[in-house]
DNA sequence: AGCCAGGGTCTGC
DNA sequence: GCAGACCATGGC
């Protein structure tokens, strides 16, 4: 990897393991679009960003060193040696063919009131509607960054509604959850930033205080948002894969990496419909 | 048209 | 501890 400042973009060399595609469109995060093949955009941390990839380039546009330095390597995890980690799942024969289906998928690092709001949306809930709902939240309720793009409205923003002003996401039943998390994480109940060091089982279980957060969102929110690769978030396509493929538990080569062979399973399992 | 969706809570055994 | 009803909404 080759990291180059250019006409205030900044240029990435020799990327492995990395497509836009399958990194910003494999349901772990809900608020990327595509432009064209090649280009995407979309808000993360407060800022807007359009990145495009040919080859193996990787494009941020209009991005200081400084900001890609403290923001998007992070945030895409290009720091991240998944080369490595694949050769090591790749000793599962299942696991192998998974990552040849999805193994330009990077576990993206999100903001973590982002990433445990996002997937309470998504109980229960559609792919193509939880964005619809995240957009009318951002919309509705985020500051506006550039024109049309939003940030994510902040949990002491989201504390400060009624039930009735959550009406616009048409996000049913999930409302009420939403605003408990926000109430909690406003308030220093729940401190996010905490969880991120904390054991991940003790983590786990302060998130699941949250009216409405049971053990699959939490680790959805453990996975995405606060670092913990080795959360295990189990939803209706990695339990049918569990069943289906492996025999209830993950092969021992996944130990330390269960959160990433999670994600390229999940595209995996969509992907192919497990019609195989 | 009806089944399903990156589930969780509540109730009743 | 565990199965089953129920929850809102809309994508396909």
């Amino acid at each position: 990897m080759k990291i180059t400042a250019k006409n205030n973009n900044i240029v990435i060399e020799e990327l492995e393991n990395f497509t836009l595609e399958q990194t910003l469109d494999c349901g772990q995060a809900f608020r990327w679009q595509a432009i064209d093949e090649t280009t995407w955009h979309g808000v993360a941390f407060g800022k807007y960003l359009k990145l495009g990839m040919c080859e193996n380039i990787l494009t941020l546009y209009d991005v200081s060193l400084e900001e890609f330095n403290t923001v998007w390597k992070s945030y895409l995890d290009l720091e991240r040696d998944y080369k490595n980690i694949i050769s090591i799942l790749s000793s599962d024969p299942t696991l192998k063919a998974a990552t040849s289906y999805a193994g330009g998928i990077r576990i993206l690092n999100q903001e973590p009131w982002e990433a445990l709001c996002s997937f309470i949306i998504s109980q229960n809930n559609n792919i193509p509607r939880i964005k619809g709902i995240i957009t009318r939240l951002c919309e509705n309720f985020g500051e506006e960054i550039c024109d049309g793009h939003y940030s994510f409205p902040t949990a002491e923003k989201i504390a400060s509604l009624s039930l009735e002003d959550l009406a616009v996401l048409r996000s049913g039943f999930r409302a009420k959850y939403i605003l408990d998390a926000a109430k909690k994480v406003s308030s220093g109940e729940i401190n996010l930033e905490k969880l991120k060091t904390m054991d991940i089982d003790a983590a786990r279980n302060e998130l699941m205080t949250i009216y409405g957060v049971g053990a699959k969102v939490a680790d959805c929110a453990l996975l995405f948002g606060l670092g913990h690769i080795d959360a295990f978030p189990k939803d209706v396509w990695i339990k049918r894969v569990m069943e289906r493929l492996f025999d209830g538990e993950l092969p021992s080569c996944a130990k330390g990496y269960s959160g990433i062979a999670q994600q390229y399973l999940f595209h995996f399992a969509r992907l192919t419909k497990l019609e195989i």
